[in-house]
DNA sequence: GTCTATATTGGGATAGAC
DNA sequence: GTCTATCCCAATATAGAC
């Protein structure tokens, strides 16, 4: 039953964000009532915390494996780029929560998100650069690189609803993906090749 | 008064959502209590209604400026895109507003984002699909490099907030922002560039 | 574990005085 | 235009029966 009303209040507070969603919502939706709920839980808040702590514990667990990737150079980082892409395909409400918290600067609750991905950023930043110095990539701002790998994969999947409207198509289809992933590693690919007339560090093709 | 009514709901609805926004903050915000507030206008959603409108026209009004740029290729290419930014820039609220449309489908209270935006998103497509015939740009999917384009830029505003916490920086301050923008252009520069060997159309140099 | 009943708060909206 | 007073309703939360 704890896990049951854990599900439906992910769904529900991605969907609806947090003051639009009601514990009346939450207890329908697992077939039970308001207090049956609060025996589960103690308060909304709580229910949130335990909603965004599974988050983000499921989320590292995956992220840790990701980057555990052997290889260097382009390999690695298109290898890490696909992960990171399936993490969000895999977990649309779980991408619509975290946006929200962005929105919202990632302190509610006392939980402390840029705590939690500061490290993870710090290290992609360190690997990025030193993959420059070693002439595998082109010498480029490494922290815009990563904020923009993460707003063009994150963004793709958070605002899947008016991103259907745009293409008048579902964004979120086997083949809509397949051509989103494709398009932003050869994007990442082009902008991180060496300069032509570098030998040491030409990038391999493309893969997938 | 109804424009600062109009302006201090822009804000909280911005920062805050619709939900998370009452009419006892408006009020409060702009000194007066809600019945007075309700004297101007009927009810919650009618006040959000006209920020979302007023919102919209004003992004209409510049968004049509920029695009009746003259030029061709690279050169009308990042004009556009700088002037979008810019357009982000200078409107962080909107930004706000308009990534919590775009999270909740943007069909919210009968306004029809999707409808506004799908005749500038056309286009733009038929205008790179143009280029890319006439050998300005590589060939590459016109879509999709729209929605990066629109992700790379909204996202990094929307979320300054987080991005804030990890560059450990104000990322809304002028050399921030000055930094994000010729990164963009950077990307979207070598996306764009034809393959090494094509004449006609090499791309001029990034210019700012 | 789940429920009914209830306390309490806060938000949206209206009536009517000034 | 702004206010006080009031109504109504929805929401969180608790008490206590089963």
């Amino acid at each position: 039953m704890r896990d049951q009303i854990l599900d439906e209040a992910t769904e529900l507070f991605a969907r609806q964000g947090y003051d639009g969603t009601s514990l009346n919502d939450i207890a329908a939706g697992v077939g039970i009532k308001r207090p049956s709920l609060l025996h589960h839980f103690p308060s909304k808040d709580a229910l949130y915390g335990e909603v965004f702590e599974k988050m983000l514990s499921e989320w590292l667990e995956r992220v840790e494996d990701a980057i555990a990737s052997p290889g260097s150079g382009w390999e690695r980082f298109s290898a890490v780029l696909t992960s990171g892409f399936d993490l969000f395909v895999d977990n649309p409400a779980y991408v619509r929560l975290m946006r929200r918290e962005a929105l919202e600067g990632g302190d509610r609750l006392g939980i402390d998100l840029v705590g939690v991905v500061t490290p993870l950023f710090d290290a992609a930043v360190d690997w990025l650069e030193g993959e420059m110095a070693a002439g595998r990539f082109r010498a480029i701002d490494a922290r815009h690189v990563l904020i923009t790998a993460y707003a063009s994969l994150l963004g793709y999947v958070s605002d899947a609803p008016f991103i259907n409207g745009l293409i008048n198509d579902d964004a979120l289809a086997p083949a809509a993906l397949a051509a989103r992933r494709s398009h932003v590693l050869d994007l990442f690919h082009r902008a991180l090749a060496p300069e032509s007339g570098t030998s040491a560090g030409s990038l391999t093709s493309l893969g997938s």
